[in-house]
DNA sequence: ACTTGGCACTCCGATCACCCGAGTGCCAGG
DNA sequence: CCTGGCACTCGGGTGATCGGAGTGCCAAGT
C-alpha cells in the first residue's frame, strides 16, 4: 500500500519541511522534487499517507507536515547517517586535542557537539560503575579525619572526607593504602565488592573498625550509589526553533535541569554502538514530548564509558545530527580509552 | 528638587511595577498606596521624576515604568535587604546539608539559589588562586608516566597527568613526593612560585629534570592560569518573565553560556562582603544588558573564595533577591570554611 | 506655592469585516 | 492509474473602527 513513490513523497516532505519550517503542499513538492508527476497525483499520495498516519495537516488548507511516526520512516528508511564533511572532522580534532583533563574533555566535548549540530549537547561522564580504579589515595587530613580520593581509568576523581571515632597513626594508614591500593587498582568499580569481601578478616585487628569504615563509604557512595554526572550545553539553540512557541521551551527547559531526566536519556540506550534517535512521543520523558533525541555511547571499542547527544526540535536534520553524534562518540571513546 | 514625596511615587511604582509587569498609571498608583493626595498631584510628581530620568513611558497613553537609573535609586535609598522567611532558612538548611563533597556543594547552591529566588543562578567554584593545599599527590601511572592530584582546603581536587622523557624509580616518587609536600602543604596558591623556588637547587641532581617539569607544570596550570569553574542553573525561570519576548532570551542564554561572561560577572565584586546589584546598562556584558545581576562573594569571614548570585530582568524583586543571595552566600561560606 | 478637578488629546489594543491565496478533495476524462 | 479542472475551505494579512486608559495642561481652590 506504500509504493516506491510515496516513500519518496513522503522523503521529500520531511525534507522540505525540515529546511523550510512551513507546511509543504503538493504543488511545490511537485515542481521542487522532479517526480515525474503531477501535483494531482502527488495529492492523492498525500491523502494516502495521511491516512497511514505518516503526514498531517494543521488546518485544512495548509500543506502536511510529518508527524512523528513519519519521521520515525524516514530515519529508519529513507535516510542514511551523513559522513562528516572534512571541515567537521577537522573541527572535532582541534576542539578536543589540547583538553588538560576529563572535565576539560567533557567541556569541550558539549560544545563541540552543541556548536556542529546547532542543537542543545547533552554529555554524560565515563560513568563510575563502568571505569576501572587506577588510584586509590587515602590522605591522612587530621587525627581522626581521612580523605579518599578515586581516581579512574577515564579519569573522574571523586573524593570523600570521612571522619573516624578513633585517631590513626601514620602507619594505620600506610596499611590501609597497601591494603586498598593491592585490591583495587586496576580493578573494575563493579567487581569491588567481591575483591574486598575478604578484607575485615585479612587485616590486622587493630585497624579493622577503620577499615570497615572506608569501606563502608567506598562501597556505599561510590558503588552502590554512583554519582553520576552530566554536562548540558548549547540551550541558547532552542531559542532559534521555537520563535514562536515561547512556552514550548520551558518545559524543554526544566527538563533538562534535571540530572534524572537527562540519565534517562542516556540510559536508555541499549547498543551502545549505534546512534539512537526518539522522535517526540516516543521520549517517555515528559517534557521533551515535542523534541527528539540522538543519543550514542562512547567507549573502548563499543564498550560504554557514558552516553552523549543532542536534544532539538522533531523538525530537526535528522541524517547530519545523527552523523555528527556518531563521530564525536566515537572520538571521545577513542580519547579516553588512551588517556 | 526631589521631594520625599516624589521618592515615595518612585518607590510605589518600582514596586507596583514588579509585582503587576504593567506600566502603572497615576489613578491606580495614587488609589492603591495610601499617599494623600490625588492623581493629578501624582502626576506632576512623575512628570518630575521622568524629567530626572527615573521612569519613563512606554507611549503617551500609557503609565509609567522605571528606568534602570530608578531602579538603581530603588536600591540605593529606598529599599533595605529583605531578611529570610523561617522557611526560607529552612530550605538552605535542608538543601546544603549533606553535600557530599564540593561538586555536591556547588550544584546543590545552584539548584537552592535558583529555587530561592526563582531566577538563573550562578555559582562559582573556589577560585584555586585563592585557596590553599590541602594535599598534593603524585602517583606513579607508569613509566614515565606522573598523575598529580591537588587537593585544596575547599575541596577542590585538580589532576594533570605528565608524561616524562625519562623513567622514574619508586624512590624518586617517594622523593618527589616528599619535597613538594613539605613545602606546599597548607601553603597557598599563590604563594605556591615562592615556596617552590629554592627546589632544583636544593634536591638532588638525579631528579632535578623531572622535578622541574613538575614544578612547570603546577606553576603552569594551576597557578597562573588556574582553571576557574562555573554552575549554571534555573534557566527555565528565563522563559516565565519574557513571555513576550523570545528573543530578548537567546542573547541572555548565549551570554550565560560563556565562561568568560559569568567569570566577568563575579569576578567585579569588589568588597566581597556585601551583596552587589548591576541593573541593566551597569552590565558591561553584551547580552546581558537588559538584565539585573545580584552577586556576593562567599568564603570565610569576608575573604572570598568564589562568587556567587543570581540573574534576572531589571524588573525583578530586589530586597528579596538581595536576602537570599546574601543569606546562601554566607551558608556556603562558612560551609567550605568548616569542610 | 502647591494641590486639585476638569478636560481635551493621544494612542494602544481589541474587534470585526474583508479579501486573497494557497491548498485541498473530488470528479470526470484520458 | 494518472491528470487537469474546479469548487470549496480556511488561515492570515489589511484596514477601519472604537473604547479606554493615561497623559498634559490649565484654571480654580486652599
Amino acid at each position: 500500500m506504500l509504493d516506491d513513490r510515496k516513500l519518496e513523497v513522503l522523503r521529500a516532505i520531511v525534507e522540505d519541511f525540515v529546511s523550510t519550517t512551513e507546511p509543504v503542499g503538493s504543488k511545490a513538492l511537485a515542481e521542487r522534487h522532479s517526480l515525474g508527476v503531477s501535483p494531482a497525483t502527488v495529492r492523492n499520495d498525500m491523502a494516502a499517507l495521511e491516512d497511514e498516519g505518516f503526514i498531517t495537516h494543521p488546518h485544512t488548507s495548509a500543506g502536511r507536515i510529518p508527524t512523528d511516526k513519519g519521521y520515525r520512516l524516514f530515519v529508519d528508511k529513507l535516510s542514511s547517517v551523513k559522513p562528516l564533511s572534512p571541515a567537521e572532522r577537522r573541527a572535532i580534532q582541534s576542539f578536543l586535542e589540547g583538553a588538560i583533563d576529563l572535565d576539560d574533555v567533557v567541556r569541550r566535548s558539549v560544545r563541540l557537539l552543541a556548536q556542529l549540530t546547532r542543537q542543545v549537547a547533552v554529555v554524560q561522564y565515563p560513568s563510575l560503575s563502568r571505569s576501572s580504579v587506577r588510584h586509590l589515595e587515602i590522605v591522612h587530613l587530621a587525627p581522626g579525619r581521612l580523605l579518599l580520593v578515586l581516581i579512574t581509568d577515564t579519569g573522574r576523581v571523586e573524593q570523600r572526607v570521612l571522619e573516624l571515632p578513633v585517631p590513626l597513626t601514620e602507619d594505620d594508614v600506610v596499611v590501609l593504602r597497601q591494603v586498598f591500593g593491592s585490591r583495587l587498582n586496576g580493578a573494575r568499580l563493579v567487581d569491588a565488592p567481591g575483591a574486598l569481601a575478604d578484607l575485615p578478616d585479612a587485616a590486622p585487628i587493630a585497624i579493622r573498625p577503620v577499615l570497615t569504615s572506608v569501606m563502608a563509604v567506598l562501597l556505599e557512595t561510590l558503588v552502590d550509589q554512583p554519582e553520576e554526572r552530566i554536562a548540558l550545553g548549547g540551550t541558547a539553540h532552542l531559542t532559534r526553533h521555537t520563535i514562536d512557541f515561547p512556552l514550548t521551551i520551558r518545559p524543554v527547559l526544566e527538563a533538562l535541569e534535571e540530572q534524572v531526566v537527562l540519565l534517562k536519556l542516556m540510559g536508555e540506550v541499549n547498543d551502545p554502538t549505534t546512534v539512537h534517535v526518539k522522535i517526540g512521543e516516543e521520549n517517555n520523558v515528559e517534557g521533551l514530548r515535542s523534541t527528539s533525541v540522538v543519543t550514542m555511547g562512547y567507549g573502548p571499542d563499543g564498550g560504554a564509558y557514558g552516553g552523549l547527544g543532542v536534544v532539538g526540535p522533531t523538525r530537526m536534520d535528522y541524517a547530519g545530527n545523527m552523523g555528527q553524534v556518531r563521530a564525536v562518540a566515537r572520538y571521545v571513546g577513542e580519547l579516553l580509552a588512551g588517556a
